[in-house]
RNA sequence: GUGAGAGUAGCUCAGUUGGUUAGAGCACCAGGUUGUGGUCCUGGGGGCCGCGGGUUCGAGUCCCGUCUCUCACCCCA
């Protein structure tokens, strides 16, 4: 027979790996609960429309998708805010408000893998929906910095850059920019930090013919401040905008994360449905790709057939968010070890360990044994290869009287004592 | 979808100008030991040298193709 690989971009969590998983999506779980979010999930596929809905066909290349035998178009979720936006456009009028949910879905992509990138993934996801007020965006970017806090990574290590396509939006108007102009400078903007100050002048002079439009840009590109800003909008809209932003910044520095947060017009997303504020995470060695992005989107659940309702929220991955952990030797995940390990010294000691064994379990002991019975000293090696704390010895002497040996394992201490007293934990181990 | 690099044991890697039966360390299993572990000693299992073709008396080694992985680009929801 021949032996099957494992699908590219896939990848099997041996334990060490799973220790690792579960390092990562429990603190995601309980950083979420303590900042007011309640967990909600959805199916691991969706009709194919809902993502072409929200995403255009462009998208379907991109998927996993598969025919059902009813003939269903499907697709397995690559991201989980098109189910978010489903489920709750589904209870719009009865869900108390506002809906502060979030979600660690499994997710996969037909991308090419690469470092950070892989085809399937888990994904941690907060979303705040029907709250306008930036109080609501400033809330999800403290979220997120307190779980980065939370693992350990510093100012030193990350930061999360700030802007709002709002403002974006309404400068470049304010500059003429014409609609097919915006989506490029968008993507210019948005390209900036990777290019070189000749080369991003050079594509920008390609680009935007307009000379008004390029001198537009690279003053843009210029700014380096919130304060800046506010002196080239002056259309009230936008103005406003810049002073919400202000507030997202004013409601992070009493929150105390300010540090790790700054100003960076450049932050634009690809997503077309932003709408106000939005951020990125990144690396501060800038090795990596983000660690994780989010922003406002007024128009989501209208996209999809629902209410105008304003939501904002994150993403942030386990690939990228896992390298970087590692490489900054914040991984802290203990190997699951038994509390005892019981050896018996002759078969005719099987019948009692077995009964002691499921004692302990019962009482919640994490407890294993070995199915041979080899020498005591070969069984000790085991009860040390497990990493057991304490080895449990039933031999002579449970023959004699019934009591058994119980020996730490870290400091080599032994002590003879009945087994009603080590269920009862009646004696100092 | 485009481009570059790499594939030898579970892992990290040796392998001479092409030359007998392809090696090491770690890991795994067993023994050293009929009641005391972590160290140590001995032994063992494990390889279509990614796959296919070609050159050659002879290929892990050279050539071509292919697959996979890695990295970058595109894209990034």
């Amino acid at each position: 027979m021949a032996k099957v690989p494992p699908v590219k971009g896939t990848r099997d969590f041996y334990p060490p790996e799973m220790a690792v998983r579960n390092f990562i999506l429990d603190g995601w779980k309980r950083i979420s609960l303590r900042n007011g979010f309640a967990e909600y999930d959805g199916p691991i596929f969706e009709h194919l429309q809902l993502f072409t809905q929200k995403s255009g066909e462009g998208i379907v290349s991109e998927l996993f998708s598969l025919t059902d035998r009813g003939g269903r178009d499907l697709a397995i979720r690559p991201e989980m805010t098109p189910t978010l936006a489903r489920m709750v456009n589904q209870q719009i009028n009865s869900l108390p408000r506002p809906i502060k949910w979030f979600s660690l879905p499994r997710c996969c992509r037909a991308e090419r893998p690469q470092r950070g990138r892989l085809r399937e993934f888990f994904q941690w996801n907060i979303d705040i929906i029907g709250e306008d007020s930036v109080l609501a965006d400033a809330e999800c970017i403290f979220t997120a910095v307190d779980y980065l806090q939370s693992v350990g990574l510093t100012p030193n290590d990350v930061v999360v850059k700030i802007s709002s396509r709002a403002i974006l939006a309404g400068i470049l108007k304010a500059q003429d920019f014409s609609p097919k102009s915006t989506a490029i400078a968008y993507s210019l903007l948005d390209k900036r930090p990777k290019l070189k100050d000749d080369t991003f002048k050079a594509i920008v002079q390609e680009q935007l013919p307009q000379k008004s439009l390029q001198e537009a840009l690279f003053r843009l590109d210029n700014v380096e401040s919130l304060q800046q800003l506010s002196a080239i909008c002056k259309d009230e809209d936008t103005a406003n905008h810049v002073s919400e932003l202000g507030d997202v910044f004013k409601y992070l520095n009493f929150m105390g994360v300010a540090d790790y947060c700054e100003f960076d017009i450049k932050i634009v997303r690809g997503l077309a449905y932003y709408t106000g504020p939005v951020f990125e995470i990144f690396d501060k060695g800038d090795q990596l790709r983000a660690v994780g992005a989010g922003g406002r989107y007024d128009n989501l659940l209208a996209g999809l057939g629902g209410p105008q309702v304003s939501g904002t929220g994150f993403g942030m991955g386990d690939v990228v968010l896992g390298i970087l952990l590692e490489e900054k030797g914040l991984l802290k995940t203990s190997q699951s070890s038994p509390d005892f390990y019981v050896i018996i010294t002759g078969e005719e000691l099987r019948d009692q360990s077995l009964q002691l064994v499921s004692e302990l379990r019962r009482r919640d002991f994490a407890v294993t044994f070995s199915y041979k019975t080899a020498a005591l000293g070969k069984q000790l090696k085991f009860a040390s290869a497990a990493n057991a704390r304490y080895a449990v010895i039933l031999g002579e002497e449970t023959l004699r009287d019934g009591s058994v040996s119980v020996k730490n394992l870290a400091t080599g201490r032994q002590t003879t004592l009945s087994p009603d007293d080590l269920l009862k934990g009646n004696s100092s181990l």
